[in-house]
DNA sequence: ACTATCCCCTGACGGC
DNA sequence: TGCCGTCAGGGGATAG
């Protein structure tokens, strides 16, 4: 489900609301989330008294910082959060943090694809690549010259860049006119520099929105994103592309639907 | 170090 | 109405 913008929309939206709060407890129903299965007992032990310090994102995950401790919470595809809902429909509720004042957040998520993981803030966590939102020209361009590598399953592998996922992937290779296909050592230097440019304005953009909310995804207030309506390829296979009118195409890329401008991202251009 | 494939899980939707 | 295949913002394991 949720890429760099939603994550980035929840994060914004739960940092004014609950650094500073203390945890009660933490309660799940679902032991298969935590990465370690075994660890709910360690977590709930740690997390229990806890001060949430900040509340930040790294690449696609939410993470909460504890005093000694980071709690990083990845919701998967159909993952989401909410806070203290008035809904009482406890129903794919894997997950809840109680805090003292009585408020409380919630994962809810269909498919159970969410992860939980608990780390200590000494270790590092060396699994994440430059994210997606802040990385610089030169580590950009060293991350995609130096590698032979089809461009869209590079900008998806978190270990490169992080951040990206299956919808803004496609409209940001829109947006720089390049095939999804196109093989990452075959791009000019300019063409680097449109990816790169493409990246940051998409992925704003689509903060502005508050995300992507064809399905699954939501705000901790239940409210949806706006950027589905302002998409430019992604499901839209048979529609007419806004920059040249020709017929937008889907292909499988790496099991993964694809779409693009047959027009404007030529193969091999 | 690559890919391709399957798997995790549940619900929605279209075709027959 | 029911059954079957396909699809969905993710990523990890495994085999070649």
């Amino acid at each position: 489900m949720p890429e760099l913008p939603e994550i980035e929309t929840i994060v914004r939206f739960l940092k004014s609301r609950i650094v500073s709060k203390t945890i009660d407890r933490i309660w799940t129903n679902t032991d298969r989330i935590f990465s370690d299965h075994r660890n709910f007992k360690k977590i709930a032990l740690i997390a229990k008294g806890g001060c949430v310090q900040n509340v930040d994102r790294w690449g696609k995950n939410v993470v909460l910082f504890l005093s000694k401790h980071t709690i990083l919470i990845h919701l998967g595809m159909s993952g989401k959060l909410l806070l203290s809902p008035k809904s009482n429909d406890s129903s794919y509720i894997r997950f809840k943090i109680f805090f003292k004042d009585g408020c409380d957040l919630w994962l809810h998520d269909v498919r159970k694809f969410s992860k939980i993981r608990l780390k200590s803030n000494q270790s590092k966590d060396g699994e994440l690549g430059a994210d997606a939102l802040t990385v610089s020209y030169s580590d950009f361009e060293n991350i995609i010259g130096q590698r032979r590598k089809i461009i869209k399953i590079l900008l998806l592998d978190q270990g490169l860049i992080s951040g990206i996922g299956n919808i803004y992937v496609d409209e940001i290779l829109w947006a720089a006119n390049i095939h999804p296909l196109t093989l990452s050592s075959d791009l000019s230097s300019d063409k680097i520099q449109d990816l790169h440019r493409a990246i940051k304005s998409v992925l704003r953009l689509a903060i502005k929105k508050r995300g992507t909310s064809f399905k699954d995804y939501r705000l901790p207030d239940g409210t949806r994103g706006d950027y589905y309506s302002i998409r430019k390829v992604y499901q839209r296979t048979g529609e007419k592309c806004f920059k040249d009118g020709a017929i937008i195409q889907r292909i499988k890329v790496s099991q993964r639907s694809t779409y693009f401008c047959p027009e404007h991202q030529r193969y091999r251009s």
